[in-house]
DNA sequence: TCAACTCCTTTCACATTTCAAGTAAAAACG
DNA sequence: CGTTTTTACTTGAAATGTGAAAGGAGTTGA
């Protein structure tokens, strides 16, 4: 399905989206329409989902990065699914998962206040465990 | 130091990064050189800090995706890093963490056998709780 | 009022992308 | 085994986008 070249092409994709065809082909010794044309094959195959960039979340004011564990007190997990949603500009995963808890939740916050106050709300709907992000290593 | 155009910016990258400067522009009823030294600055202040690409990991072959308390058994943490250097194919994010564990770790891995053997080598060095993610939610 | 600064626009030469046409090798088929 | 089809690539030309320079409008401060 992918050959080496499709591989070395998400390589460098994953490094710089913004490169040009022409320079990708380069890199992975095609023409730049030839490249081209395998991104476009990768973005059709839906290996290629889109194209973003990565934030540095601390320049934009959120320097707490937060990871909680949530334990649901009864089956309709609704309430808790909307909360999310009115505070989504917190929010930067919430993975359902097997395991000890229910729901792992990944979030970014302003401040020890913010965060404060955001699981003082979040505790009417579910239990939590709290975790915070030291360092991102490797 | 980041205006409401700034974040529009931010918010179009986000969603396509390859945007041409031209289109990017338009959205935020600037020219395109005007876009173009806009985003230049965010680069230069490091508040962008690349341009990358949202790959399928599943259709890559990579269908378990695991996240995984690590509890270090002693002061000593190279081996440990030591091993996730020697798997980063696997790696997602390794973080040190407050809280019960001192790392959490987020992987995708082919199969459950390849996650059985990881685990069994992991243990070697480490003690470990296991959550499999299920889903995405939000 | 003037100078300096910031942010934006316009213009134009140059680079890139896109489209159509053409080639070569591999795969499919009778 | 020969022929057709398909796939992956290249080439060239037209359309489009980019980057640099020059300049205008608004703001700040002496």
């Amino acid at each position: 399905m992918l050959d080496q070249t499709d591989i070395r092409i998400m390589d460098e994709l994953s490094k710089n989206s913004r490169i040009t065809m022409k320079e990708l082909g380069e890199k992975v010794h095609l023409t730049g329409q030839a490249a081209s044309t395998r991104v476009a094959k990768l973005e059709d195959q839906g290996v290629i989902e889109g194209y973003t960039i990565k934030v540095n979340q601390e320049k934009l004011g959120y320097v707490v990065h937060a990871i909680i564990h949530i334990f649901t007190k009864n089956t309709n997990h609704q309430p808790y699914l909307s909360f999310l949603k009115k505070h989504d500009r917190y929010i930067l995963n919430n993975y359902k998962v097997s395991g000890e808890s229910c729901y792992l939740l990944e979030c970014k916050l302003p401040s020890n206040e913010v965060l404060d106050e955001f699981l003082t709300n979040l505790s009417h709907y579910v239990g939590y465990k709290l975790s915070i992000v030291i360092n991102r290593i490797g």
